[in-house]
DNA sequence: TGACAAAACGAACGTTCGTGCTATATTGTG
DNA sequence: CACAATATAGCACGAACGTTCGTTTTGTCA
């Protein structure tokens, strides 16, 4: 849908609370009630957006790094695809972008991002014990512990690449990541 | 200021764009015209805000860290500071949430921040320093590289404790210290 | 070709937005 | 007490917001 392509774009750059019906019209060539008679309320046209990023991540990001051999490699792979997604978005990715923006701000559009982030989390434990099977990490590690590290990490990546844009944010990252990846070795 | 106490609670839920003149005012009993008198701008009123917290945050959570014994005492204690300063804050530290809001959003305020930004991952880089003075980390180390390892902890620590509001943040979050200060021992 | 459903439209609703202008209090100084 | 400076209030503005309405266009099938 080129609507809910636009709206992504225009909610990584703004937030999704700054995504307004009438500029995402103008955006989309549309008038603002043709196009809101697709959704039938601003909430609803953010949960799809969300939505709608969700089957992209999983297509671009997750999809393809399952495709990789189990362990390190995956991991990697992972890490690489997570950074491409989100140079792809103008403002970068709209999952961190909306947990941020939506720490505090309860509603359906909330409990839409919390449940996406909870899946994402135990995607990243599934590929630890991935890894800890074929030998790459040991025995008895913590799984949700190595969640939480690599994602600071990629954290970490966005906003010094977002914001800072420091030309060493990417070999930051990698030493980072190596570091992470001997400590559960 | 008064004015600011509560633009600064008020961004941490909403983010800075979120905060309007008219809703501060009602907030402090005061007329949107009076208020805005104050400021001359929604620009000025969203930098006088970070410049308060920044104040704040300085008091708050750099002075006393300063005022710790160097090495990774201090370490400690300025991330025992940081995490009780985003409690104490409804939404959440100020400068993360800002930092995903302005990543794409020129201007100013993004400006303002940026030099806010620098400054503070300055401070860890020479707490980083001091720690190699008095032999809690190795010589040799990149002091930049542990801003960034440390900034991404934190970023990982806010995310989990804002969003997921899981219960095991802390326990992760010491866990992954412990592990970055031993990694630069 | 005519009937009917889906999709897009323009116009307007009431509200809130940021921002001015002008007048009235409140305060501090001589 | 007078006077200047500052702070706040009241009111209005044009624009944008999300939303609703009735109408027109478009596409599909008999």
């Amino acid at each position: 849908m080129v609507i809910l392509e636009s709206g992504l774009d225009m909610a990584s750059q703004l937030g999704l609370e700054g995504v307004s019906i009438g500029a995402l019209a103008k955006e989309t060539n549309m008038s603002k009630s043709g196009l809101f008679a697709h959704f039938q309320s601003k909430e609803n046209l953010q949960i799809e957006i969300l939505d709608y990023a969700a089957r992209i991540f999983s297509e671009d990001v997750i999809v393809p790094a399952l495709a990789t051999e189990a362990g390190i490699p995956r991991i990697k792979a992972l890490v690489n695809n997570w950074i491409e997604w989100g140079d792809n978005l103008t403002g970068g990715c709209i999952f961190v972008t909306a947990s941020t923006d939506y720490s505090d701000r309860p509603g359906k559009v909330r409990e839409c991002l919390l449940g996406q982030q909870e899946d994402w989390i135990d995607c990243l434990c599934r590929i630890a014990e991935s890894a800890i099977k074929v030998g790459d990490f040991r025995e008895g590690i913590e799984c949700e512990q190595f969640a939480f590290d690599l994602y600071s990490l990629l954290l970490g990546f966005h906003l010094y690449d977002k914001l800072l844009d420091d030309s060493e944010t990417k070999k930051r990252q990698e030493i980072a990541l190596e570091r992470l990846l001997a400590n559960y070795k």
